[in-house]
DNA sequence: ACACTTCTTGAACGAGATGTCAAAAAGTTG
DNA sequence: CAACTTTTTGACATCTCGTTCAAGAAGTGT
């Protein structure tokens, strides 16, 4: 007996993919079924029959997002030296800001667009962020242990404040004619990890294990 | 002859701090006339006859939230110890954002939702941006020269991290079920900006004056 | 080839959006 | 009081939104 009906004419992949784009570039609530229409060439009935409605397919896209961040969070900490993988993480958003404006990250996009009212979205907004501050804590962990970073540093608040710190630049750029301005602000929230604090005009430091 | 007519039976000021209340609250796009009508007891024709059009108007709300922020960034640079004062303006982000969950910052949200396509709104966020930026500035300068901030410290690389960070906060914080948990990340931020470095578990360290 | 299932298509719907307008209302000035 | 000006009012035009639906198209399995 026949079981299955016409396949699907479009990859369900493609399309999460682009709705991802669309709804990074515009928002939620900006983007219509119009615009997905016409960038994705699916008709709103297809959409609908296929996802439920405009919000599980955003959900989709956004689920998407969390994932690949939950991935890159991962690779932060990977062999050799922690901070520089650390300080170009957070240049690229300066560079992304410029190759792309207005686009920011999705996660934090929809925290100011949706939370807290959308408790699904949030959940999985929450997921990302977890997954980058534990990426950036056990990186940090890994660096303290390898002497990278100094013994006297709070791995986990300087996770949460560097997690913040991207969320940041990510708004701050935005108004920015030139996002690399923000550049220094990066170095010094990095600068007190390292070991060895370099010597201003005062002079060189006694170092710290020196007894007198 | 008779010059003037029927005078507003509205207070320009009231109407512009109730739409700056509900622009903060809702953003652009999602707040309607009709929720200016309910929340404000102002119909849309005087709305437009007094205003022009809700761009118009949220602009207006906009300038206002921005001098607010300027009023506010010189403050910081007051009499008396800079870093408590600093530590309790980002503190105060997340006691906002647990009293008044949703919110933000206008101008943060603004970014986010308008930049870098509204040439108007981008120039009111720039502003404010600027402002909060050369306030905390000028109280890192201030606090550098009465000895409370240390000499090797860029005033102006942690003013433009300072204020990231602030904008970090009014983010993150939207997803956290307790904002507070990100006071620690302020702390690490702050900490290295401190004369005293107060030991580890190294024990007491030789000051910086010290020639040995 | 036929029966059956699923997908696509494009129009249509109701709701809600922004913005407009003519008439009535309410002041002010001589 | 009367002339004049401006504001208020509420209905309305127009548009776009998300969503639905019936009919036709396109596959699959026996």
């Amino acid at each position: 007996m026949p079981r299955t009906g016409r396949p699907r004419s479009f990859d369900d992949d493609q399309v999460v993919q682009g709705a991802l784009e669309i709804f990074w570039r515009r928002g939620f609530a900006a983007t219509s079924l119009r615009d997905l229409k016409h960038e994705l060439g699916v008709l709103p009935g297809s959409l609908y029959a296929a996802y439920g409605d405009k919000h599980a397919l955003f959900l989709r896209a956004l689920e998407r997002y969390a994932d690949a961040a939950r991935e890159q969070a991962t690779e932060i900490a990977a062999e050799g030296p922690v901070l520089p993988r650390v300080r170009e993480l957070l240049l690229s958003v300066l560079e992304a800001a410029q190759a792309t404006p207005g686009r920011g990250c999705m996660l934090g996009n929809t925290a100011a667009e949706l939370l807290p009212e959308d408790h699904v979205a949030g959940r999985l907004v929450r997921g990302g962020f977890a997954a980058l501050e534990t990426g950036l804590e056990s990186a940090l962990d890994a660096a303290q242990r390898s002497g990278e970073v100094g013994p006297d540093i709070d791995c986990a608040a300087h996770a949460r404040l560097l997690l913040t710190l991207m969320q940041g630049l990510h708004v701050v750029a935005r108004a920015e004619a030139d996002p690399r301005r923000l550049a220094d602000a990066i170095d010094a929230a990095l600068a007190p990890l390292a070991v060895q604090h370099e010597s201003g005009p005062s002079g060189p430091r006694a170092t710290p294990s020196a007894l007198i």
